[in-house]
DNA sequence: CTAGCGTAGATTTTATACAATCGAGGAGTC
DNA sequence: GACTCCTCGATTGTATAAAATCTACGCTAG
């Protein structure tokens, strides 16, 4: 199996630490990440740190401010559902084109990461949850030829994520999330493409409703001025 | 006048000149950047040439491989493709929302860069081209609230840049591009958004066409040394 | 009492130095 | 003769330390 877990590198187990700690909510938005206080955390000097908050800048998880620091991004309902929109317009796209490709190894590797998923949601284990999802709709999409998008469908499932641990342990949604991914294998072994991809659109609305009832719930979302931020504390 | 010229830290200072310089093809696909020699080259120490390289990386300029360096990104008809699909679908939907918004000021800062636009091609001066028509572009779609497109398609416009750049000073096509500029400020003004957003289309549409037709004329985009680079159907 | 200025502290940015890693080429062995 | 292993050189990754920058606080002057 792969192993995630080995990194080549300080600084990409840096961004994998810090992007799971941002993740998880140990670090709400609008903290200050400063350098010094991160290398003594993680142990390491502060080049490691420097360069992982620069990857995750890229990612969209913080914001960097020349000579003042990294912030963690605030979560916007404009972002939400640019990110939500972007991903009913691409995602679909990249299954289309790929979906006609598979072969039989390829349905076995969703199946395998199909299966972990089962296994995480039986375990509650929130944090796997979102990681395998991810991993899920790209293997969707391994056999697009469309490069780019498949970049940013990765950066956007990251995102998606960060929105999604909001409703923290939402069982519920993670059991549908898992029976939608199974039709979808099995429409997509069928050779019904279209109807997978329309199904798929209808996958990633039904999250994005789900995530926005619960932040509706909890509270003012970000005011129609400006739309900043979602109140958290 | 704007000051684009002053960087507030070394690392973006870097991250320009070297982004200016693969764009000029001073240093081709392919190509091995050895931190040392671009540190001794720009006269700095090795850490804002690391930290400009993974800032290139995410902007899709280079690869990275770890221990091993930073190689500049092969040139490939997929990503030809895949990037001028990605402008067509997600340029028309930012000015679909932006433009309704504008007020005058947004349009006398249209007028402005038109006019810089038409100054550089009456210079021949093609470094300037790039930069300007990506400054135009986004300067259509400021007043969408969606900031994650906005940041999906600046990365766009620089990759197509890139591409654009070889066919050098095609003057023809620039002063094409300019008129269609100007007509589309003026359905904008008119209010017929829709009709704009449609010529948007035909826009970029007409550029990739431009584009390649140049590179089949030319052979292969980049190296064809593996089938990635000119796999067409 | 308020506004402006300057200084001190904290934090980031950059430089220098050291350690780890990869690839190539040669010696030794089967 | 071909293969394996190992050592060396080159390059990248990391740590430590110095320089530059920003923020905040206090002081002085009006």
């Amino acid at each position: 199996m792969t192993a995630p877990l080995k990194h080549r590198t300080l600084s990409a187990a840096i961004v994998d630490r810090l992007r799971q700690a941002i993740l998880a909510g140990t670090y709400p938005a609008g903290t200050q990440l400063r350098q010094d206080a991160m290398a003594e955390t993680y142990g390491v000097s502060r080049i490691p740190v420097r360069e992982a908050l620069f990857q995750l800048e890229a990612e969209g998880f913080v914001r960097i401010v020349p000579h003042k620091g990294a912030i963690v991004s605030e979560l916007s309902l404009d972002e939400i559902n640019d990110v939500f929109d972007l991903r009913c317009l691409l995602e679909p796209r990249l299954l289309s084109q790929s979906a006609p490709r598979f072969a039989e190894a390829d349905f076995a590797a969703l199946d395998a990461i199909q299966a972990r998923f089962e296994a995480a949601i039986a375990a509650g284990d929130v944090g796997q949850w979102g990681v395998i999802n991810a991993e899920f709709h790209m293997a969707l999409y391994t056999k697009a030829r469309q490069p780019r998008t498949q970049s940013i469908v990765a950066a956007l499932l990251q995102t998606s994520d960060r929105y999604t641990r909001l409703q923290l342990s939402n069982t519920a949604a993670m059991g549908i999330a898992e029976q939608e991914h199974a039709e979808l294998i099995r429409q997509c072994r069928a050779g019904r493409f279209a109807e997978a991809a329309a199904f798929l659109v209808g996958h990633i609305e039904a999250v994005r409703a789900d995530l926005l009832r619960v932040v509706a719930r909890s509270g003012a979302a970000g005011g129609d001025t400006n739309s900043r931020s979602v109140a958290l504390e």
